[in-house]
DNA sequence: TTCACTGCAAATGATTTGCAAAGCA
DNA sequence: TGCTTTGCAAATCATTTGCAGTGAA
């Protein structure tokens, strides 16, 4: 999680995407959409949040980050994984995939592979599967 | 989760129990660890376990009832699962099985079928594995 | 007696909320 | 202008901690 510097100008792409997603594009918003959009697939806590962008020179306050999250998780942009009961981690990949975590770090990695669970039985009745997590907890060794 | 009344006269066995796992077996640890593991296998919260003691009629201390639960998982005889961000649950089951995960009711339960899990990567270098959680989200439909 | 354990109340840490001020459409 | 959104500070909520009193061996 090295110097993620990024230029306070947010991507033009950005504020499309926002507004596409339903959002309007604040300069919060776009600044936070643009530190989790804009290199690849992430996974951040809200203080992670929080701190990268007054790192990047536009402090926003913890109350937006967390506003941010949540709706950017509502609207389909991000995705919450639950790993350890101390705090929430998002994933800006929301499509199907499992993940390794290392408990020590607090790092959370995208597993790239396929993953097949089989021998899942008939969930209780009235009831339907809405999703299958996997989480592949792994130790330095 | 209807009325889970015991008698406040710990099982005897209970005690042994307790010794068992290198824990003095004191008055609450033995409300507690009856409450736990007198009817076969049982998902809490601290906060239901809390409850069920004060019902139960011995109240024990919420403090204490952390204390335990933290002690009984690192003694092996309890599991934590973590499934929501909000709170932990804990499982009596200890053996290596996966859940199912109602979120509106809150409801964990255990699924009894064995899972397969393939398509599993390599860990990261320097890393292994150390256990596989796999929840399955229901909801009510 | 002695040291572990308990209960209480205060501390903590992540997250949420209330509300006035500021900003986008 | 009008309705959203932000920021701040206070409020919550689950959990932990400090410490003096209690209890098991």
């Amino acid at each position: 999680m090295a110097n993620r510097k990024i230029s306070p100008r947010a991507s033009p792409r950005t504020s499309e995407r926002l507004r596409a997603a339903g959002l309007r594009p604040t300069r919060q918003r776009r600044l936070l959409a643009d530190l989790l959009f804009q290199h690849g697939h992430r996974h951040v806590t809200a203080e992670l949040l929080h701190q990268e962008a007054k790192e990047a020179g536009c402090p926003v306050s913890l109350a937006t980050v967390y506003n941010a999250l949540h709706q950017f998780t509502d609207a389909g942009l991000l995705q919450q994984v639950i790993v350890e009961a101390s705090q929430s981690h998002f994933d800006t990949n929301v499509g199907p995939h499992q993940h390794f975590y290392e408990e020590e770090a607090g790092r959370l990695t995208d597993i790239s592979a396929d993953i097949g669970v089989s021998g899942l039985p008939q969930p209780p009745k009235g009831t339907k599967i809405q999703r299958v997590d996997v989480v592949v907890r792994i130790r330095r060794d």
